[in-house]
DNA sequence: GGTTAGCACTCGTTTGTGGCGAGTGCTAAC
DNA sequence: GTTAGCACTCGCCACAAACGAGTGCTAACC
């Protein structure tokens, strides 16, 4: 009864949580006999099962039906038991043609990319863009609207486009808006968004701008245009394949399916997790309450992170039941991952 | 037995539909009697329920159950006895508070927009950006990416940007491209997107393109920018409140769920159906069937135009199970399209 | 001592039955 | 034309019985 498992032991764990994943019913002693591999009676197995059910590797939902998996036990099965396949050829085939970048945006790549992975897993995808803020000003660019409306257009190094519509004091002409563009660009480059900000502030505090109203102008624009985070639509989370959560049996609760598809829209919480997992590299995965989202339980996520330029970092993965299909889906996300790398590498 | 309907029939069909509405369970004789209005005994009723069914406007699910109304029924009531009352006050603020453009883009704007629709109507809210090609062509800019990757920006007269990554034939530097968008910007001015491809296409058979090699070069380079549609991503369709349906007692059947929102994943064809009420002005109402799509079958949809210059004309609307609070719906839909018009006047 | 056959037991699921009640259609009286 | 009365239908619910998958325990076996 030590913590230590056998290797019997691992082998019937094993089975079980691979028939439970393959047919989500738990498991009876009696269907691990008829499944490969293991020739022992179900009464033995009925033994190890007691001892992993004590282990909380297993639960029973009621006396009379079979096994199911504990998170734990998923945890040990991800972590010791499974052994990660390459990614099957027709897989990387399919990833492969979908990438070509030409002709489209980075926002339209990576939302294909979502799909793509929720094609793949028949679970849903989910595709972070590089937060804004981390990446390096490449390009700002002014156009003018109707009135004292004026488009303000900001590149980054990694080829992101953000647009926000400014308000301008008062009415300007386009041909100082293109100085004031080619100002910027010089005063901006090579900096960080973020490093952006201080440097506006910065320079507005200088005699220089004090005295020269179209600078000032300029540094206000370009206030206004760096002002407020992300700026709404490209909160830069693309969630693809909702649909197929629908199929999975656990969510044939309609009050559970809700809340999931509430925390889907919401975005927030989701985004929060997600922007945690930047700091790690590689494939990351979080089973069930691993989430920490109450909305989540129930669901487990794998995801990796990917690079547009030499720090700029994003994040995809794959949200599915706990009951996940890990070993295929695994080599999905991380060939995903690196392929997005490859794909959007733009210094 | 005539055609024709009664003034007593035409109450009694509207109770029937706003209990209807109001439950979800099917209408009987005596729940009808005990409503606003209607004092006459439940046989009178019945009679008069029988002749309605006879019209096709009402169906029972079984004898012993109440009666429901058919598509056609909510099509009349619509149509004749539905007096669309004005907007509430405070749903009205409520749309006011969410719309200034200030420090936003308009993709956010729209996508805002129909969160607001599902979230006021407790349905759907849908929003189609305008067709991308009747737009005007308000500016181009080219931004220099990595290698031979060339970012080319479009603005609209409306103020929409879209961008996207061009693999060019040979390496540009800055000041060519900056010289070849001012070419264009010359070239393009006060054309519809849609009648800039067929320039771009007259003009790189003109004598001058043939010899001017960096002529040439920015031609096949815009040629590139216009082509292939409206480009990934921005297919310019806003579905928000997906999860609002699910509440509808009527989609408790989890196979029937699946479908909406498959049809909600797809876009295509529910884009086509929504691009068709582009020419209609004002509100338009599709009951059931007559969406044609069957994967929408007992849905409805309320939509109006929006403008975001004088001819660019965008669609906008809700939607819910045929069984909708039509007369609380319409007025968002129609308040709502006159504001966003409002609100995105650009020239 | 580990393994296995046998067996009583548990408990969710399925099937069947009867009563209940909402609602109908019909008929006859007002 | 309207209404009361009444027999009838049929989904729904509660309860009970039969079923069966699966368990835990015990005793025998190698």
């Amino acid at each position: 009864m030590g913590d230590r498992l056998s290797e019997r032991s691992r082998h019937i764990l094993e089975a079980i949580i691979e028939d439970y994943i393959a047919t989500a019913e738990p498991v009876g002693s009696r269907t691990i006999t008829r499944r490969h591999g293991i020739s022992l009676s179900p009464a033995t197995v009925r033994n190890v099962m007691a001892d992993l059910e004590e282990m909380g590797l297993l639960v029973s939902p009621h006396t009379s039906a079979g096994r199911v998996p504990t998170e734990k036990a998923y945890r040990l099965y991800v972590d010791s038991l499974l052994e990660v396949r390459g990614i099957a050829p027709e897989e990387r085939d399919m990833i492969g043609r979908q990438c070509n970048i030409a002709g489209r945006d980075v926002g339209s790549v990576l939302k294909e990319t979502s799909r793509m992975l929720s094609c793949l897993s028949r679970y849903t995808g989910v595709v972070v863009a590089p937060r804004f803020t981390t990446n390096m000003f490449r390009q700002i660019e002014f156009v003018k609207l109707g009135g004292r409306r004026v488009l303000a257009i900001l590149v980054s190094r990694s080829g992101v486009v953000q647009n926000k519509i400014i308000e301008s004091d008062e009415e300007m002409g386009t041909d100082d808006l293109v100085r004031m563009a080619n100002y910027l660009n010089d005063l901006l480059a090579g900096l960080t968004i973020a490093e952006v900000r201080n440097r506006i502030r910065e320079e507005m505090l200088t005699e220089k701008a004090r005295y020269d109203a179209m600078l000032a102008r300029a540094l206000r624009l370009s206030e206004q245009t760096f002002a407020g985070g992300e700026g709404g639509d490209a909160s830069g989370l693309f969630i693809e394949g909702q649909a197929n959560i629908l199929s999975q049996p656990e969510f044939s609760d309609i009050d559970r399916m809700r809340e999931v598809f509430h925390a889907f829209e919401e975005k927030g919480q989701l985004l929060e997790l997600l922007d945690r997992c930047v700091n790690a590299e590689g494939v990351q995965i979080f089973i069930g309450s691993e989430t920490h989202l109450h909305q989540m339980s129930g669901m487990s996520l794998i995801t990796s992170t990917y690079m547009t330029g030499r720090d700029t970092v994003g994040v995809l993965g794959v949200i599915g039941p706990t009951r996940m299909g890990y070993g295929k889906v695994i080599p999905i996300v991380d060939y995903t991952a690196k392929l997005v790398s490859r794909l959007l590498e733009m210094e």
